[in-house]
DNA sequence: ATATAGATCTCGTCA
DNA sequence: TGACGAGGTCTATAT
């Protein structure tokens, strides 16, 4: 049975608090609880601070906000602006509310990650829910995973004379994102990266270099390391000039780059 | 004047979709619109898919969601399971609301970062908005300033003879957490990671030291790396002792800890 | 469980 | 505006 409720109420009056009595709260109380047995996805509207005390601590005072609590405990407070949440509580956490006779106290509790969160709800401005039902996941083109079969399929992207041999792989060199050799018997270690790459994609692939010069025992001069990216900072690139590494530019694939690949293979037939 | 609207209504009944009338939007619109108009905070609970154009590209098939728009026409889709929402848009983007006849489109764009998403709304279970007020920030104790920052004030934690000089400052050295010297002409840098330091904490690390060496014309033996972790990977520490660096198990403070230093401190006086 | 790296990362800060 | 690093990062994957 799908039950929900709704109260529509007037911000409170701070000039008579005294018109906020233990009983408004009640049927919100009853609501909440009986959301949370059913695993319902659940939204209050309400005036509320926050304490959260785990990996850190952190103080919120008091103001409007959204607060959601999901069908596996994940439990989100939203300021009014912004992408994220001010506070979160991951799945698994323990939900219990409490009456505290002039308002509400939320309380969200991870045994194993040893965190608490407590909301201290002062007004109630609205309470719904609903059983949410989805199983389905986030099909997503343009990733960096993409990108390394690009150039694993279009080695000239990297190189003329790229002959590719593995992508993506976990070896016992790091996890490189292309792997391959020239024709001239080099070594060659493609990083990518989807955005700008910075010091650290430098650095990440001199890691690797350096390390499939030690297991391979090859000479320094042998492996090329290259980083493939739309853009480097200036920082990156000098850095890159002093390892003798080199970037070649490349804009991440997208569906258009995916539907002319797909041409591309129905045109082998 | 805040004016808000409930629908409960039964799940779409697939055998006779027909039921599902234009009528039976247009309320809906209505009150989108109106919300949108007035910067509320608005949950929309439904059975939707999504397809997102941007920096990447996603397909996300019907399933039910709860939409999330904000005062600032921030956009979230959430699943009713997990932290982080399966589709977004960030705050500025033009929010706009079509009857399709047999359901809405939510069209969402964002021209300066050329972002599209498209929400299929095919039923609606739940339109609930509010005008929230908050302009309160976070208040967080335990990041890595504070740890940074306990350092300093307890060099003896990094070594018997660090005596620190700076702390996070944007020198020409780069970004680092806490540098000075030690008894014997050393130069120190330290890096703080709050938790188990990695691969990437040791080469920038790496990165700052050599920076410092070839800025300050020092010799290598003349300067002391240091992680000051509540942990190291294994293969970090290996990379450590390699580079000649120390690894100094450090919690990272919270407010226990930050009442002990205050303590400490009106002792002082 | 730990380790490693990407993310439509987001967010702040400083040049 | 770009660059850089932190994040209560989160999430997926591999060992």
């Amino acid at each position: 049975m799908n039950y929900s409720l709704w109260f529509q109420r007037q911000k409170k009056n701070t000039q008579t608090p005294a018109a906020i009595s233990i009983a408004d709260f009640k049927p919100f109380i009853k609501e909440i609880q009986n959301a949370l047995s059913s695993n319902k996805t659940i939204t209050i509207f309400c005036n509320c601070s926050v304490l959260y005390s785990g990996r850190a601590e952190s103080e919120l005072e008091e103001g409007d906000r959204l607060i959601i609590i999901k069908s596996d405990n994940t439990l989100l407070v939203h300021q009014p602006e912004g992408n994220t949440p001010i506070n979160y509580m991951k799945t698994g956490s323990a939900i219990d509310i409490v009456d505290l006779g002039h308002g509400l106290l939320l309380k969200c509790q991870n045994q194993k990650l040893k965190e608490t969160l407590e909301i201290f709800i002062d007004d109630i401005y609205g309470i719904h829910s609903y059983k949410l039902d989805d199983g389905k996941k986030l099909q997503l083109v343009g990733n960096e995973r993409d990108m390394s079969d690009m150039l694993k399929d279009n080695p000239k992207m990297v190189a003329k004379d790229f002959v590719p041999l593995s992508r993506e792989e976990h070896t016992k060199f790091g996890f490189i994102d292309v792997f391959g050799h020239d024709g001239k018997g080099n070594l060659v270690i493609v990083e990518c990266k989807r955005y700008s790459a910075g010091l650290s994609a430098v650095q990440q692939l001199r890691r690797y270099v350096e390390k499939i010069i030690e297991l391979k025992g090859v000479d320094k001069s042998k492996v090329r390391g290259i980083i493939a990216a739309p853009d480097i900072a200036k920082n990156a690139e000098e850095m890159l000039q002093k390892w003798g590494f080199s970037f070649v530019k490349v804009d991440p694939p997208k569906r258009h780059e995916k539907a002319k690949k797909m041409q591309k293979q129905l045109g082998d037939f």
